[in-house]
DNA sequence: TTATTTGCAAATTGTTTGCAACGGT
DNA sequence: ACCGTTGCAAACAATTTGCAAATAA
């Protein structure tokens, strides 16, 4: 089955969300997204927002952080590591300066390891006052 | 506001539920539990596999692992690893022999780490073949 | 023009909850 | 007899989908 060519569109409601999203660390939910764009586009779909942020996943502008059993949306696609703090929910970015902190130890043999995942769970600065 | 006391009791659906997951290392999900122990327990619902599998894990008999959006039950509660086929979806357990293989990195003065947790992700021995 | 994208609403999936009946202790 | 637990069904939360109308190219 030959691939079928298709040709995406720039529309506004993408470029909305793009803006909305690309410099914001806060990891937000799809709702907390739709919430956000909707000043700028009233009359905007939650099931849109979804759409065009799969769209951005598959462009690898954004990568995907699930967090109990919702996605959060991150802008952040280099390497990184989280650290959720438990109180407030929030989620915070690690950056790691080397590929020294996870030894992917020796599996059974014939597994292979493509990549992996750290998380770290704690309390927050100001949770913590 | 005093804690009231509660004396819970040993019933026959948290007994039958218990065998069926104490030995179980391939993290079921909580309709897999429920389908397995039918055979035992005809008339069980899928409400009391929930709330029995709840109990066990207040009880620090299971751990919940989270897989896409859905809770896999693991009566594995001593520290480890997960190790995740992304083909089959099947979730192996990766014991680790130190606690040197996460360095949980200066983060932010203030925060403060009490767990992490890590996942690789990858192909089985049968999904390779 | 024409094929992708949208808004809307309904469908889906996994899990939780209210409630009257049941059953351990 | 008490009160924790059950089965049932309805409620819920997050996400996906079908479809006709709108719109980018």
């Amino acid at each position: 089955m030959a691939k079928v060519e298709k040709r995406p569109r720039n529309t506004k409601q993408l470029q909305v969300i793009w803006e909305a999203i690309k410099d914001d660390s806060s990891h937000p939910t799809a709702d907390q997204i739709y919430t956000k764009i909707r000043k700028r586009l009233p009359g905007v779909s939650l099931g849109t927002v979804y759409r065009n942020l799969q769209k951005l996943v598959a462009d690898n502008k954004l990568q995907i952080l699930m967090h109990g059993r919702s996605q959060r949306f991150d802008p952040l696609t280099q390497r990184h590591q989280h650290f959720i703090c438990q109180p407030c929910g929030q989620v915070f970015d690690v950056l790691v300066d080397s590929e020294t902190e996870v030894r992917p130890m020796k599996l059974h043999a014939g597994f292979k390891v493509t990549s992996h995942q750290l998380a770290f769970y704690g309390v927050c600065k100001q949770c913590s006052r």
